[in-house]
DNA sequence: AGCGACATGTAAGCGGTTACATGATTCT
DNA sequence: AGAATCATGTAACCGCTTACATGTCGCT
Protein backbone atom coordinates (compact mmCIF):
# COMPACT_ATOMS: atom_id res chain seq x y z
CA UNK A 1 0.00 0.00 0.00
CA UNK A 2 2.89 2.47 0.81
CA UNK A 3 5.66 0.63 0.87
CA UNK A 4 7.05 3.46 -1.63
CA UNK A 5 6.95 5.97 1.41
CA UNK A 6 8.06 3.88 3.75
CA UNK A 7 11.38 3.68 1.62
CA UNK A 8 11.25 8.09 0.89
CA UNK A 9 10.78 7.65 5.21
CA UNK A 10 13.76 5.62 5.25
CA UNK A 11 15.57 7.83 2.81
CA UNK A 12 14.91 11.09 4.38
CA UNK A 13 17.33 10.24 6.68
CA UNK A 14 20.16 9.75 4.37
CA UNK A 15 20.91 8.02 0.83
CA UNK A 16 21.49 4.74 0.88
CA UNK A 17 21.84 1.81 -1.44
CA UNK A 18 19.59 -0.82 -1.76
CA UNK A 19 21.26 -3.55 0.13
CA UNK A 20 21.83 -0.75 3.22
CA UNK A 21 18.03 0.38 2.41
CA UNK A 22 16.76 -3.22 2.93
CA UNK A 23 19.00 -3.46 6.11
CA UNK A 24 17.76 -0.47 7.43
CA UNK A 25 14.01 -1.73 6.94
CA UNK A 26 14.73 -4.74 8.15
CA UNK A 27 16.42 -3.15 11.35
CA UNK A 28 13.98 -0.21 12.30
CA UNK A 29 10.55 -0.85 10.88
CA UNK A 30 10.43 -4.40 10.77
CA UNK A 31 7.89 -4.14 13.76
CA UNK A 32 5.11 -3.24 11.92
CA UNK A 33 6.25 -3.55 8.13
CA UNK A 34 8.22 -6.34 6.57
CA UNK A 35 9.29 -6.72 2.94
CA UNK A 36 11.23 -8.34 0.79
CA UNK A 37 15.00 -7.17 -0.76
CA UNK A 38 13.38 -7.94 -3.99
CA UNK A 39 10.47 -5.83 -3.53
CA UNK A 40 12.62 -3.08 -2.71
CA UNK A 41 14.64 -3.05 -5.73
CA UNK A 42 11.64 -2.62 -7.98
CA UNK A 43 9.89 -0.42 -5.66
CA UNK A 44 12.94 1.41 -5.85
CA UNK A 45 13.18 1.94 -9.76
CA UNK A 46 9.76 2.91 -9.71
CA UNK A 47 10.54 5.72 -7.37
CA UNK A 48 13.45 7.07 -9.68
CA UNK A 49 10.70 7.29 -12.51
CA UNK A 50 8.12 9.13 -10.40
CA UNK A 51 11.60 11.71 -10.09
CA UNK A 52 11.19 10.94 -6.16
CA UNK A 53 14.64 9.70 -5.99
CA UNK A 54 17.92 10.23 -7.43
CA UNK A 55 20.40 7.66 -8.46
CA UNK A 56 24.33 8.70 -7.94
CA UNK A 57 26.16 5.60 -9.23
CA UNK A 58 29.23 5.13 -6.90
CA UNK A 59 32.55 2.78 -7.59
CA UNK A 60 34.24 0.72 -4.90
CA UNK A 61 37.49 -1.00 -4.87
CA UNK A 62 36.99 -2.80 -1.86
CA UNK A 63 33.44 -4.23 -2.71
CA UNK A 64 31.18 -4.24 -5.85
CA UNK A 65 30.05 -0.60 -6.87
CA UNK A 66 26.62 -0.14 -5.77
CA UNK A 67 23.69 3.01 -6.57
CA UNK A 68 23.22 5.43 -3.94
CA UNK A 69 19.45 6.37 -3.61
CA UNK A 70 18.76 9.68 -2.30
CA UNK A 71 15.42 11.97 -1.65
CA UNK A 72 14.74 14.44 -4.62
CA UNK A 73 12.89 17.72 -3.48
CA UNK A 74 9.79 16.36 -5.09
CA UNK A 75 10.40 13.08 -3.10
CA UNK A 76 10.65 15.36 -0.25
CA UNK A 77 7.51 16.64 -0.73
CA UNK A 78 5.89 13.74 -1.55
CA UNK A 79 7.02 12.10 2.09
CA UNK A 80 5.76 15.71 3.93
CA UNK A 81 2.40 15.14 1.89
CA UNK A 82 1.79 11.92 2.17
CA UNK A 83 2.94 11.94 6.34
CA UNK A 84 -0.02 13.90 6.81
CA UNK A 85 -2.76 12.69 4.44
CA UNK A 86 -5.83 10.41 5.82
CA UNK A 87 -4.98 7.02 5.68
CA UNK A 88 -7.55 4.06 4.85
CA UNK A 89 -8.22 1.10 7.61
CA UNK A 90 -7.36 -1.85 6.45
CA UNK A 91 -9.59 -4.80 7.57
CA UNK A 92 -8.36 -7.42 10.21
CA UNK A 93 -7.87 -10.50 7.85
CA UNK A 94 -6.53 -12.58 10.38
CA UNK A 95 -7.15 -15.75 9.99
CA UNK A 96 -7.61 -17.22 13.48
CA UNK A 97 -10.83 -15.13 13.55
CA UNK A 98 -12.00 -17.34 10.68
CA UNK A 99 -11.39 -20.41 12.77
CA UNK A 100 -13.01 -18.78 15.48
CA UNK A 101 -15.56 -17.59 14.07
CA UNK A 102 -16.44 -21.20 12.96
CA UNK A 103 -15.40 -22.57 15.77
CA UNK A 104 -18.76 -24.13 16.05
CA UNK A 105 -17.34 -26.91 13.59
CA UNK A 106 -14.68 -27.98 15.99
CA UNK A 107 -14.37 -29.12 19.80
CA UNK A 108 -13.74 -26.80 22.19
CA UNK A 109 -10.17 -28.11 23.41
CA UNK A 110 -9.07 -27.64 20.07
CA UNK A 111 -9.78 -23.89 20.01
CA UNK A 112 -8.54 -23.42 23.62
CA UNK A 113 -4.80 -24.72 22.55
CA UNK A 114 -5.02 -22.51 19.55
CA UNK A 115 -5.71 -19.37 21.64
CA UNK A 116 -2.46 -20.75 24.08
CA UNK A 117 -0.68 -21.17 20.84
CA UNK A 118 -0.95 -17.56 19.80
CA UNK A 119 -0.56 -16.33 23.69
CA UNK A 120 2.85 -18.29 23.68
CA UNK A 121 3.84 -16.74 20.53
CA UNK A 122 2.50 -12.82 21.22
CA UNK A 123 4.83 -13.32 24.43
CA UNK A 124 7.54 -14.29 22.43
CA UNK A 125 6.96 -11.10 20.12
CA UNK A 126 6.60 -8.68 23.15
CA UNK A 127 9.98 -10.20 24.67
CA UNK A 128 11.64 -9.30 21.22
CA UNK A 129 9.87 -6.59 20.97
CA UNK A 130 11.42 -5.17 24.17
CA UNK A 131 15.16 -6.79 24.01
CA UNK A 132 16.01 -6.80 20.30
CA UNK A 133 13.85 -4.14 18.40
CA UNK A 134 14.07 -1.29 21.04
CA UNK A 135 17.93 -1.50 21.44
CA UNK A 136 18.48 -1.96 17.60
CA UNK A 137 16.49 1.54 17.27
CA UNK A 138 18.63 2.69 19.61
CA UNK A 139 21.37 2.16 17.85
CA UNK A 140 20.21 3.03 14.38
CA UNK A 141 19.35 6.42 15.98
CA UNK A 142 22.82 6.58 16.59
CA UNK A 143 24.11 5.46 13.28
CA UNK A 144 21.55 7.92 11.52
CA UNK A 145 22.26 10.73 13.85
CA UNK A 146 18.59 10.64 14.07
CA UNK A 147 17.77 11.45 17.99
CA UNK A 148 14.47 13.57 17.49
CA UNK A 149 13.39 10.82 15.48
CA UNK A 150 14.27 8.00 18.10
CA UNK A 151 11.00 8.90 20.58
CA UNK A 152 8.69 8.48 17.15
CA UNK A 153 10.27 5.01 16.72
CA UNK A 154 9.66 3.57 20.19
CA UNK A 155 6.41 5.52 20.17
CA UNK A 156 5.27 3.01 17.38
CA UNK A 157 7.62 0.39 19.29
CA UNK A 158 4.88 0.73 21.93
CA UNK A 159 1.93 0.40 20.26
CA UNK A 160 2.73 -3.05 19.05
CA UNK A 161 4.22 -3.80 22.22
CA UNK A 162 0.58 -2.59 23.49
CA UNK A 163 -1.10 -4.29 21.09
CA UNK A 164 0.46 -7.67 21.17
CA UNK A 165 -0.11 -7.54 25.27
CA UNK A 166 -3.97 -6.32 24.63
CA UNK A 167 -4.12 -9.56 22.49
CA UNK A 168 -2.83 -11.94 25.27
CA UNK A 169 -5.45 -10.44 27.58
CA UNK A 170 -8.08 -10.83 24.90
CA UNK A 171 -7.38 -14.31 24.39
CA UNK A 172 -6.94 -15.25 28.06
CA UNK A 173 -10.60 -13.98 28.42
CA UNK A 174 -11.77 -15.94 25.34
CA UNK A 175 -10.41 -19.23 26.95
CA UNK A 176 -11.83 -18.71 29.78
CA UNK A 177 -15.27 -17.58 27.99
CA UNK A 178 -15.11 -21.07 26.26
CA UNK A 179 -14.18 -23.33 29.29
CA UNK A 180 -17.49 -21.23 31.08
CA UNK A 181 -19.33 -23.15 27.72
CA UNK A 182 -18.00 -26.51 27.54
CA UNK A 183 -18.68 -26.38 31.48
CA UNK A 184 -22.40 -25.32 31.04
CA UNK A 185 -23.09 -27.55 27.96
CA UNK A 186 -21.27 -30.49 30.39
CA UNK A 187 -24.05 -29.79 32.73
CA UNK A 188 -27.20 -29.67 29.70
CA UNK A 189 -25.82 -32.96 28.33
CA UNK A 190 -25.63 -34.66 32.16
CA UNK A 191 -29.14 -33.70 33.14
CA UNK A 192 -30.49 -34.49 29.27
CA UNK A 193 -29.32 -37.91 30.77
CA UNK A 194 -31.60 -38.31 33.68
CA UNK B 1 -4.52 -15.97 2.53
CA UNK B 2 -7.28 -17.51 3.58
CA UNK B 3 -10.73 -16.75 1.70
CA UNK B 4 -11.78 -20.20 -0.11
CA UNK B 5 -11.60 -21.38 3.70
CA UNK B 6 -13.97 -18.69 4.81
CA UNK B 7 -16.43 -19.82 2.15
CA UNK B 8 -16.12 -23.34 3.05
CA UNK B 9 -17.02 -22.11 6.46
CA UNK B 10 -20.28 -20.16 5.55
CA UNK B 11 -21.08 -23.35 3.14
CA UNK B 12 -21.30 -25.43 5.92
CA UNK B 13 -24.62 -24.20 7.25
CA UNK B 14 -26.11 -24.44 3.94
CA UNK B 15 -25.62 -24.76 -0.02
CA UNK B 16 -25.71 -21.18 -1.50
CA UNK B 17 -25.37 -19.45 -4.69
CA UNK B 18 -22.56 -17.11 -5.28
CA UNK B 19 -24.72 -14.54 -5.00
CA UNK B 20 -26.01 -15.16 -2.33
CA UNK B 21 -22.73 -16.29 -0.57
CA UNK B 22 -21.55 -12.86 -1.45
CA UNK B 23 -24.15 -11.04 0.48
CA UNK B 24 -24.09 -13.87 3.39
CA UNK B 25 -20.09 -13.06 3.13
CA UNK B 26 -20.62 -9.44 3.91
CA UNK B 27 -23.65 -9.69 6.42
CA UNK B 28 -21.37 -11.76 8.80
CA UNK B 29 -17.61 -11.63 8.62
CA UNK B 30 -17.45 -8.34 7.20
CA UNK B 31 -16.59 -6.72 10.73
CA UNK B 32 -12.84 -8.94 9.96
CA UNK B 33 -13.00 -9.82 6.75
CA UNK B 34 -13.62 -7.77 3.76
CA UNK B 35 -14.47 -9.39 -0.28
CA UNK B 36 -15.15 -8.09 -3.70
CA UNK B 37 -17.88 -10.12 -5.36
CA UNK B 38 -15.73 -11.10 -8.02
CA UNK B 39 -13.21 -13.10 -6.26
CA UNK B 40 -15.60 -14.70 -4.46
CA UNK B 41 -16.82 -16.60 -7.92
CA UNK B 42 -13.11 -16.91 -8.98
CA UNK B 43 -12.53 -18.93 -5.10
CA UNK B 44 -15.69 -20.46 -5.80
CA UNK B 45 -14.74 -21.90 -9.46
CA UNK B 46 -10.81 -23.11 -7.45
CA UNK B 47 -13.10 -24.84 -4.83
CA UNK B 48 -15.06 -26.55 -7.11
CA UNK B 49 -11.77 -27.97 -9.26
CA UNK B 50 -10.15 -28.89 -5.97
CA UNK B 51 -13.49 -31.23 -5.34
CA UNK B 52 -14.37 -29.04 -1.86
CA UNK B 53 -17.47 -27.72 -3.51
CA UNK B 54 -20.13 -29.32 -5.63
CA UNK B 55 -22.44 -27.35 -7.75
CA UNK B 56 -26.05 -28.01 -8.33
CA UNK B 57 -27.84 -26.46 -11.62
CA UNK B 58 -31.25 -24.73 -10.28
CA UNK B 59 -33.65 -23.70 -13.15
CA UNK B 60 -35.89 -20.87 -11.53
CA UNK B 61 -38.58 -19.10 -13.88
CA UNK B 62 -39.48 -16.23 -11.34
CA UNK B 63 -35.69 -15.12 -11.34
CA UNK B 64 -32.27 -15.86 -13.40
CA UNK B 65 -31.19 -19.25 -13.04
CA UNK B 66 -28.50 -20.09 -10.26
CA UNK B 67 -25.77 -22.41 -9.21
CA UNK B 68 -26.20 -23.55 -5.69
CA UNK B 69 -22.68 -24.30 -4.10
CA UNK B 70 -22.73 -26.94 -1.55
CA UNK B 71 -19.21 -28.69 0.10
CA UNK B 72 -18.01 -31.95 -0.41
CA UNK B 73 -16.87 -34.19 2.24
CA UNK B 74 -13.69 -33.87 1.44
CA UNK B 75 -14.59 -29.87 1.63
CA UNK B 76 -15.82 -30.46 5.02
CA UNK B 77 -13.15 -32.57 6.28
CA UNK B 78 -10.68 -29.33 4.78
CA UNK B 79 -12.71 -27.18 6.47
CA UNK B 80 -12.26 -29.42 9.81
CA UNK B 81 -8.52 -29.79 9.14
CA UNK B 82 -8.27 -25.66 8.84
CA UNK B 83 -10.00 -24.66 11.53
CA UNK B 84 -7.65 -26.05 14.19
CA UNK B 85 -4.44 -25.54 11.43
CA UNK B 86 -1.82 -22.72 13.46
CA UNK B 87 -2.11 -19.59 11.09
CA UNK B 88 0.76 -17.18 10.59
CA UNK B 89 0.14 -13.98 12.21
CA UNK B 90 0.46 -11.32 9.61
CA UNK B 91 2.40 -8.14 10.41
CA UNK B 92 0.17 -5.21 11.40
CA UNK B 93 1.29 -3.53 7.95
CA UNK B 94 -0.58 -0.15 8.97
CA UNK B 95 0.07 3.25 7.18
CA UNK B 96 -0.40 5.13 10.27
CA UNK B 97 2.27 3.84 12.10
CA UNK B 98 4.43 4.70 9.40
CA UNK B 99 3.05 8.14 9.23
CA UNK B 100 3.87 7.78 13.07
CA UNK B 101 6.98 6.71 12.81
CA UNK B 102 8.34 9.38 10.56
CA UNK B 103 6.58 11.51 12.18
CA UNK B 104 9.99 13.63 13.09
CA UNK B 105 8.97 15.09 9.29
CA UNK B 106 5.80 16.61 10.08
CA UNK B 107 5.00 19.16 12.90
CA UNK B 108 3.21 17.44 16.07
CA UNK B 109 0.01 19.32 15.60
CA UNK B 110 -0.72 17.97 12.16
CA UNK B 111 0.05 14.27 14.31
CA UNK B 112 -2.23 14.88 16.43
CA UNK B 113 -4.63 15.76 14.24
CA UNK B 114 -4.08 12.71 12.28
CA UNK B 115 -4.95 10.59 15.38
CA UNK B 116 -7.70 12.19 16.46
CA UNK B 117 -9.25 11.54 13.19
CA UNK B 118 -8.27 7.82 13.45
CA UNK B 119 -10.47 8.06 17.10
CA UNK B 120 -13.30 9.35 15.33
CA UNK B 121 -12.87 6.76 12.60
CA UNK B 122 -12.48 3.83 15.42
CA UNK B 123 -15.61 5.04 17.15
CA UNK B 124 -17.79 5.19 14.43
CA UNK B 125 -16.49 1.78 13.69
CA UNK B 126 -17.08 0.64 17.56
CA UNK B 127 -21.12 1.85 16.78
CA UNK B 128 -21.04 0.34 13.93
CA UNK B 129 -20.13 -3.39 15.37
CA UNK B 130 -22.37 -2.84 18.36
CA UNK B 131 -25.68 -2.02 16.34
CA UNK B 132 -25.90 -3.05 12.71
CA UNK B 133 -23.22 -5.88 13.14
CA UNK B 134 -24.61 -7.51 15.98
CA UNK B 135 -27.87 -7.59 15.15
CA UNK B 136 -27.13 -8.60 11.45
CA UNK B 137 -25.26 -11.73 13.35
CA UNK B 138 -28.42 -12.76 15.09
CA UNK B 139 -30.67 -12.21 12.42
CA UNK B 140 -28.40 -14.52 10.09
CA UNK B 141 -28.12 -17.04 13.14
CA UNK B 142 -31.94 -17.47 12.93
CA UNK B 143 -31.73 -17.76 9.01
CA UNK B 144 -29.03 -20.27 9.19
CA UNK B 145 -30.64 -21.68 11.69
CA UNK B 146 -27.09 -21.50 13.36
CA UNK B 147 -27.85 -20.90 17.22
CA UNK B 148 -24.81 -22.59 18.08
CA UNK B 149 -22.67 -20.43 16.15
CA UNK B 150 -23.97 -17.44 17.60
CA UNK B 151 -21.48 -17.23 20.32
CA UNK B 152 -18.86 -17.94 18.10
CA UNK B 153 -19.58 -15.14 15.74
CA UNK B 154 -19.90 -12.87 18.88
CA UNK B 155 -16.76 -13.79 20.28
CA UNK B 156 -15.29 -12.31 17.32
CA UNK B 157 -16.99 -9.70 16.83
CA UNK B 158 -16.11 -9.13 20.93
CA UNK B 159 -12.57 -8.72 19.58
CA UNK B 160 -13.63 -6.01 17.08
CA UNK B 161 -14.80 -3.37 19.33
CA UNK B 162 -12.06 -4.14 22.20
CA UNK B 163 -9.34 -3.88 19.30
CA UNK B 164 -11.21 -0.89 18.35
CA UNK B 165 -11.89 0.44 22.03
CA UNK B 166 -7.77 -0.09 22.57
CA UNK B 167 -6.90 1.65 19.42
CA UNK B 168 -8.85 4.49 20.34
CA UNK B 169 -7.31 4.78 24.25
CA UNK B 170 -3.48 4.16 22.60
CA UNK B 171 -4.39 7.26 20.53
CA UNK B 172 -5.53 9.07 23.30
CA UNK B 173 -2.45 8.57 25.35
CA UNK B 174 -0.17 9.20 22.40
CA UNK B 175 -1.66 12.43 21.82
CA UNK B 176 -0.83 13.15 25.67
CA UNK B 177 2.66 12.01 24.68
CA UNK B 178 3.60 14.60 21.73
CA UNK B 179 1.33 17.41 24.15
CA UNK B 180 3.87 16.65 26.64
CA UNK B 181 6.86 16.70 23.48
CA UNK B 182 5.31 19.80 22.03
CA UNK B 183 5.55 21.59 25.97
CA UNK B 184 8.90 20.72 26.41
CA UNK B 185 10.19 21.64 22.85
CA UNK B 186 8.23 25.16 23.60
CA UNK B 187 10.30 25.32 26.78
CA UNK B 188 13.56 24.31 25.61
CA UNK B 189 13.21 26.59 22.63
CA UNK B 190 12.29 29.71 24.93
CA UNK B 191 14.56 29.25 27.01
CA UNK B 192 17.56 29.53 24.16
CA UNK B 193 16.34 32.60 23.91
CA UNK B 194 17.41 33.73 26.83
C1' DA C 1 -39.89 2.66 -19.74
C1' DG C 2 -36.93 2.57 -15.83
C1' DC C 3 -35.19 0.90 -11.48
C1' DG C 4 -33.77 -2.36 -8.20
C1' DA C 5 -32.83 -6.94 -7.02
C1' DC C 6 -31.14 -11.26 -8.86
C1' DA C 7 -27.35 -13.59 -11.06
C1' DT C 8 -22.61 -14.59 -13.11
C1' DG C 9 -18.74 -13.62 -14.71
C1' DT C 10 -13.98 -11.42 -17.35
C1' DA C 11 -9.88 -8.27 -17.75
C1' DA C 12 -6.31 -5.31 -16.31
C1' DG C 13 -3.37 -4.08 -13.02
C1' DC C 14 -1.00 -3.86 -8.53
C1' DG C 15 1.44 -5.39 -4.52
C1' DG C 16 3.61 -8.96 -2.52
C1' DT C 17 6.10 -13.62 -1.92
C1' DT C 18 9.29 -17.19 -3.31
C1' DA C 19 12.66 -18.66 -5.92
C1' DC C 20 16.14 -18.00 -9.02
C1' DA C 21 20.43 -15.78 -10.87
C1' DT C 22 24.99 -13.62 -10.76
C1' DG C 23 29.19 -12.06 -9.16
C1' DA C 24 32.85 -9.66 -6.22
C1' DT C 25 35.45 -9.45 -1.90
C1' DT C 26 37.05 -10.87 2.65
C1' DC C 27 37.91 -13.98 6.15
C1' DT C 28 39.00 -18.61 7.84
C1' DA D 1 38.84 -24.09 -0.97
C1' DG D 2 34.67 -22.60 1.14
C1' DA D 3 31.65 -19.57 3.75
C1' DA D 4 29.93 -15.04 4.82
C1' DT D 5 29.05 -10.51 3.44
C1' DC D 6 28.37 -7.05 -0.03
C1' DA D 7 25.67 -5.92 -4.03
C1' DT D 8 21.86 -5.98 -7.64
C1' DG D 9 18.57 -7.72 -9.83
C1' DT D 10 14.75 -11.06 -12.77
C1' DA D 11 10.82 -14.42 -13.21
C1' DA D 12 6.85 -16.81 -11.91
C1' DC D 13 3.08 -16.87 -9.33
C1' DC D 14 -0.73 -15.54 -6.21
C1' DG D 15 -4.33 -12.82 -4.11
C1' DC D 16 -6.83 -8.92 -4.29
C1' DT D 17 -9.00 -4.56 -6.21
C1' DT D 18 -11.27 -1.94 -9.74
C1' DA D 19 -13.62 -1.73 -13.53
C1' DC D 20 -16.02 -3.70 -17.05
C1' DA D 21 -19.63 -6.69 -19.12
C1' DT D 22 -24.08 -9.00 -19.62
C1' DG D 23 -28.51 -10.36 -18.82
C1' DT D 24 -33.28 -11.64 -16.32
C1' DC D 25 -37.32 -10.65 -13.64
C1' DG D 26 -40.68 -8.00 -11.04
C1' DC D 27 -42.44 -3.78 -9.55
C1' DT D 28 -43.94 0.93 -10.28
Amino acid sequence: MSLPHMILGILSYRGLSGYDLNKAFQASVQHFWNTEQSQIYRALHKLHEQGWVGIEHVAQEDAPDKKIYHLTEQGRAELHRWIVAPQPIPTLHEGWLGQLFFGAEADVQSLQHLLEERIRVMQALIENYETNVASGGARYAIEFDAADDLAYWMLTLDYGIQKARFDVQWAESAIRTLEQRAKEQGVHEASSHE
